[in-house]
DNA sequence: CTGTTAGCGCCTTCAT
DNA sequence: ATGAAGGCGCTAACAG
């Protein structure tokens, strides 16, 4: 049975609110006393209970994060960034992860609650039109980090611009010479709703058009997010009679399945075909991969920073903050042919 | 303010007690009275708190997991495994990062009460001779994954045998006639006490002394845990006068430094230069690494089971669990030329 | 400054 | 089968 206040009190002699009040630094404590209950406390080795804390003071200590799939690569990085900030205050962290279609309406509807959580950060989730109303007036602040909604816009929010980090991969390949380029990425319409493909798809019809270079439907391969499903999208483009001479994939796993498929086909990177992938993933520099580098930990940390702020002034106007995405030119991208 | 046991009690026109009742699917309810409750818990979309829940039980409902440097490929692995096999039990996951020493010391101490969980995994982290006593008489369960300590003989553990794993990786090399091996790994003296890369180091010395093959010192290389570490110690040994032919690296992410460093020195893989790795991490059969496969997400999922057992019966014998590791050859390895 | 008291929301006897 | 009451460990408001 672990020691209560209550052993403190009685061992230290004094009243129990006089022990909570030492525990949360009021200053209406003499320091003779304060002085003589730390040192009970520590000769109890007593530490209060996070629980009944929580209870009495009807609030939570922890934070929420609703993330998809949190082992891939991406979404670690965010964490990470969630993590080391969050630590640095006194709440706690619950990771709750969506795999599932089930799981994120679940989540979604039912963790934004004051008995759950004091605030919760939902990644790369945009809401779905259903789900506006009830986060528009959730009992607990929610903040947005690379997802949004239109309709919502009450709440604080870091993004990036996909569609702006879509246009300038494709600049960087028309840059180079190249006009018939392919696009890797994933099914328009997911499970997730997920959006940062279809804006990074966008942008890439943008640049185009802005380069006078005509949309070629079947340039274009979507599948499910993978590497695996990746190479065999990139491996339909490249079987093409007139093939891509470079592919934008929507994401660094995506662009690894591509190399693969060129591998597979024979054909030389960046000799025979550029690729460019998204997000600058660990791995990526190892492989010497073109990518958009995304500030991943970056927006984890934001996410949370501005959480914190909102807990502390709830009345503040929503935040709308948009991280900015830059090219890294590493090996697998060179002049067309 | 969130509804509580007692809206629903004074809706449904009975005493709160009966509404627990309800919740907890006792059978001393009549199934009418259970209806009418059910209904309009439904109707109120009542959710319990589990913090009063978890005060009034005088459990936590959670399970914590020790963890070291959670975003390495390798502890994400075994996470996942947690995380998928408590997802289906009525406990919630609480992840401690352990970056520093500090706070390494400082989790496994505090951790382990009553207070902050009901029980706890301590993934990768080799208790010191300091924590046994400690750890012997913990008021919670404790399941050591990836861990062990010889005195710790009552505790639950689900390890592999590295030692096993290194001699099999070094014989693989030594099967395909290598007699000048090197050795990649951590230092043998962690702050944290690591001892899968000493074991596998263990593992190899023995290989090579049942194949007759000296230990030669200036072959072994170590340094902390790292790609780019690992790069430097292998063009260490690739600059050595009579170079290795093949090199055993502790972990896939050192295996990746490695072939770096051959890479930076002109060598080809695996014509000038046998590598082989450690882990089996989801990058490495993209990368035709050959490696030892560790069962990694299956080693989570069994300390979860083994701590959920000994939740159940307390008084059980602790179990001592080894999983195997195999060999898995790509292509990073050749008979020596 | 400090002791005392009333909850926080739920579970669990104890009566009925 | 069900209602009432006590308590989990702590905080905060109220007297002194």
């Amino acid at each position: 049975m672990p020691v209560t206040i209550r052993d403190v009190a009685q061992k230290a002699g004094v009243g129990l609110g006089t022990v909570s009040r030492v525990l949360n630094n009021s200053l209406l404590v003499s320091s003779a006393t304060r002085l003589r209950v730390s040192d009970v406390i520590a000769e109890l080795n007593f530490v209060p209970s996070a629980n009944a804390r929580r209870l009495s003071l009807g609030k939570t200590l922890t934070v929420a994060a609703i993330v998809p799939f949190f082992t891939r690569p991406v979404f670690i990085e965010r964490l990470r960034g969630i993590e080391a900030t969050l630590s640095e205050s006194a709440y706690d962290l619950v990771i709750y992860n969506v795999e599932t279609p089930q799981k994120r309406d679940d989540y979604i509807r039912n963790v934004p609650r004051r008995e759950r959580t004091d605030g919760v950060l939902i990644i790369s989730l945009p809401p779905r039109d259903s789900d506006v109303a009830g986060l528009a007036q959730t009992a607990v602040p929610v903040v947005l980090v690379d997802a949004y909604h239109p309709a919502l816009t009450g709440l604080d929010t870091v993004t990036t611009d996909d569609v702006a980090g879509g246009r300038a991969a494709t600049q960087h390949l028309l840059d180079l010479g190249h006009r018939r380029i392919g696009f890797v990425g994933d099914s328009l319409e997911t499970n997730f709703n997920f959006t940062s493909s279809r804006d990074r798809f966008q942008g890439y019809q943008q640049a185009l058009a802005g380069a006078g270079v005509p949309f070629r439907r079947e340039y274009h391969a979507q599948g499910e997010h993978g590497r695996y499903e990746a190479r065999q999208g990139a491996a339909t483009l490249l079987a093409l009679p007139e093939r891509p001479t470079a592919i934008f994939a929507a994401s660094d796993t995506q662009a690894l399945g591509v190399q693969q498929a060129a591998r597979d086909a024979g054909l030389s990177i960046p000799a025979d075909l550029s690729v460019i992938g998204y997000d600058d993933v660990e791995i990526a520099e190892y492989l010497g991969l073109t990518t958009m580098r995304q500030y991943l930990f970056e927006s984890g940390k934001r996410g949370v920073e501005l959480l914190l702020d909102r807990l502390a002034d709830p009345t503040a106007a929503p935040v709308r903050e948009i991280l900015s995405a830059e090219l890294v030119v590493r090996q697998t991208t060179a002049l067309v042919a």
